[in-house]
DNA sequence: TTGAAAGCGCTAACAA
DNA sequence: TTGTTAGCGCTTTCAA
């Protein structure tokens, strides 16, 4: 149906090279043939068949995401932003972006396996790394290009940009210790995540600075969820000495967290502190505002686009193990300024 | 570097057709050849070339999805759930998903039209129709597969799956109508998005239904985001005669026109009535939470896509006009229960 | 039951 | 400056 090359040649009365080169503006080709060659394209509404040429090239000048998902009520504002930053960087350097959508397992990893070895990809980006994950371990045997947002414990060394979650959760442990609490609670996420991992390491040794008290009846472990936070910090606040602040691994969970605080009559900020980290938009907008840690998602997403698609071409990469410094973002949830 | 037909058809003394025919199981190959070959295949871990592949079938078994993104700090907590509904279907279809991100405008329909033309996908879905939708009339002059979830006002027959966003907007008036508030607000959202159109329509008939008059001043437009929500509900409630009531067109908007009015000292349920319209996860969390209507966004994703599939293959669709019912959940933000 | 040959649309080395 | 030829890896007639 559509104009192929052949199409042009016939018309115009040239080989199918010729035409190809014209097209290309190779300069081995007369510009008369030229002008010709791309006025009668032009007319016949060519468009270069990109199968045919992902064939021959040996490349699909796509890059893969696999978007980690836990059940249908998926919604987490990480990633539509994450992916906003991926994809028009993407577009920006001519790489289209293929997408999956696949809860973490076996599944997962043998999607991974199928599409690097089908050559459905040149790359791909990794997102939320785990402690062991097995899609780096995958990755980096099969020597596939991929940069990843996060670190992890696999000895192997790869590019990656991460946030140094250490750091940040330590300068929110400063924050509640020097404001006075002492009954400090920690909704943690699962420890096997490599950033949940980060973010409660700093928590604990950033008290522990301050010579503070992390009572180990006050860890709790959530799914990330706000729903998970609400759950969480109920029971946390059913104990007999509840904490005086509540500091969860992100701020959906602190958001639900303020409910939970809400729902059992407190004043979030004046009875209780509530603090969270990534800092979504919806952060500034929870009630009351939430005081968090600051990640600059949507420029990850940009960063770790742009050293991969630098790595798939070749070319070199000055910094490929990015570690951004976090910023403590004060809102209202832990009081004083209002 | 990877296995090909043609190593296998080396390693095992036959001719490439008989190992790809081998390969696929056809009756005319013998058993012994096809256990052989399959054997040979995987201990060569043979995965078929599938830019070959689609060259030779002329078809993709991709579906093309572009979000329409709205700046960087672009964070719609629909996209994410909507994603994962078509993506999950995709995959359970063994189809792929091709993700960009464009601005709505020039360069979004152009993306349209490239992919098209370069075969890059089977298909397209297509979100958030304006009542004038060039990437719809582009698609269907070009008779190209697609399905939206949203309906429009250009002239042509084309599958869709939508939410009566009328009918729902109309609950909401009655609702608010019902509770005795005579001055209302509404923040609509541009009236060239087909669901914004359609809400703010019902949102106008609900109330006239109930005889309740809706003053144009008290009708504003925003863009969807909460921040914006935030801000033109704050312009409302300088008014001399605020509003008893604001409804909003989404629940991001919703969430923001809370923070403004307790940022005024009101107490939303109490003072005022808030509501929003798409039941994000978000909603049940706020404070207090959203008085809104449900929208089942990732059911929806799914059946977009598994509605475009079937289209993309030929088979027949029994429905390919849905018009989904829409159910008002009634939480805390207009008082009543608590 | 198997293989030879053609072709999907394109690029590139080489020859003319 | 242009054309011939080969080939990317696969599927599919058609003939043996």
């Amino acid at each position: 149906m559509p104009a192929t090359l052949k199409d042009i040649a016939k018309e115009v009365g040239k080989s199918i090279t010729t035409v190809s080169r014209a097209l290309h503006g190779y300069d081995d080709v007369s510009p008369e043939t030229i002008a010709l060659v791309r006025r009668v394209a032009d007319e016949m509404g060519y468009t270069p068949n990109i199968m045919a040429q992902r064939l021959q090239k040996q490349r699909t000048d796509t890059i893969g995401f696999i978007l980690p998902t836990f059940g249908p009520r998926f919604s987490d504002p990480f990633f539509s932003e994450f992916l906003a930053g991926i994809g028009n960087r993407a577009a920006k350097l001519g790489y289209d972006l293929l997408v999956s959508t696949r809860p973490p397992g076996e599944e997962e990893l043998s999607t991974y396996r199928r599409k690097v070895q089908s050559h459905l990809v040149d790359g791909f980006v990794i997102v939320r790394t785990r402690r062991h994950d097995p899609r780096i371990e995958y990755l980096c045997q099969a020597d596939f290009p991929f940069v990843a947002f996060g670190r992890t414990e696999n000895n192997c060394d790869f590019p990656y940009v991460d946030e140094d979650g250490e750091h940040g959760m330590r300068l929110m442990a400063h924050h509640l210790a020097d404001l006075g609490h002492k009954d400090i609670a920690f909704i943690a996420a699962p420890d096997e995540l490599m950033f949940a991992h980060y973010r409660s390491k700093g928590f604990k040794e950033g008290l522990e600075e301050r010579g503070v008290h992390l009572d180990e009846k006050l860890i709790v472990t959530g799914d990330l969820t706000q729903r998970d936070g609400f759950r969480q910090a109920t029971s946390l606040l059913e104990l007999t000495n509840p904490p005086t602040a509540i500091a969860a691994c992100n701020d959906l969970m602190a958001m639900g967290a303020i409910s939970a605080a809400q729902k059992r009559g407190l004043i979030v900020g004046k009875d209780i502190a509530i603090t969270g980290f990534d800092n979504i938009p919806l952060a500034e907008h929870s009630h009351p505002p939430l005081t968090t840690i600051h990640q600059p998602i949507y420029q990850i997403g940009d960063m770790v686009c742009e050293i991969l698609i630098r790595r798939i071409k070749g070319e070199s990469v000055e910094t490929d193990h990015a570690l951004l410094e976090p910023t403590l973002v004060i809102r209202e949830t832990c009081g004083g300024n209002q």
